[in-house]
DNA sequence: TCATTTTACATTGTGCACAATATAATTGCG
DNA sequence: CGCAATTATATTGTGCACAATGTAAAATGA
């Protein structure tokens, strides 16, 4: 009948959106050694890579750009990443709106760390089931249609 | 030099794993106009797919194996819903440590809203740059190693 | 110029996630 | 049986996410 049809709509076996929302807080998870050793959380974790990268500081409306987060999540993030003396913020001087954040020498020594740690469990991640590559070329073409 | 390469290691557009985080978030928002429409969160939608696909009561354990959620995430979230009238949790006589989780006629009446709202908007989620079949084949293959 | 609009960030309130811990019921074992 | 271990859920505390709103600075334009 077209009832049960139609309520295969709506399993959560068929649904790329729990896959997603379940793989993305498991992966958080296998983060979970080294994120307690460099003592902060997966969202500052990937605060500090956008910060490395960057050769200058960076506003909050650029973070929130390359995370794909607004002021409500970053600002309080970023307080507590400078209480904990990871990052500097500050007013720009030209623009008053702004706030320019910039890595400090604590932080950007987590990068050793994170290096070290990520050499050591890439290889984890290998099985028959799974092709890396061909899953993040097809993270890619989703992120783009999404974004 | 190498502590360049190394530094490709910790870079945001290496990382699967913020891939799946934005790509999870991106997708709930995506579920919005729905969401909104039913009254409720992305999350007690997962638990209401659950209870629409069995037949009888499930215990909160049972819900979190599916989801992959404790009691600490779990209680609060079926709290709510039932004081929306959307499931009714009572204690099992046999067990009095299991909490039995039944859907009520309105939170089965949300699954004609939800099959009829992904009929409509499941043509969106196609361009050339994906493959949906493959993307959760390689999720299921994520899932089952993490898992 | 100066009022209007826009922009950048902050604040508030709600609802997850999840680690850690607590509590009470059940099971297992000597 | 009696009691230690296990199990099922609840509670507490912290930290995101995010919608909605607030605020002040900068840009715009008649």
């Amino acid at each position: 009948m077209d009832a049960n049809r139609d309520a295969l709509l709506v399993q959560l076996d068929q649904q790329l959106c729990f896959k997603l929302y379940a793989a993305s807080r498991l992966m958080v998870k296998a983060y979970r050694p080294l994120l307690d050793d460099m003592g902060i959380t997966y969202p500052q974790y990937l605060v500090l890579m956008v910060l490395w990268e960057s050769e200058s500081a960076l506003t909050v409306g650029d973070l929130g750009e390359r995370l794909i987060l607004d002021s409500g999540t970053l600002t309080p993030l970023l307080k507590r990443m400078e209480l904990n003396g990871l990052l500097r913020r500050q007013r720009s001087d030209e623009d008053e709106r702004q706030v320019r954040v910039s890595v400090t020498k604590a932080g950007k020594a987590l990068q050793v760390k994170a290096i070290d740690w990520v050499k050591r469990s890439s290889s984890q991640l290998h099985s028959e089931d799974l092709d890396v590559a061909a899953l993040q070329t097809q993270l890619k073409g989703l992120l783009k249609m999404l974004g």
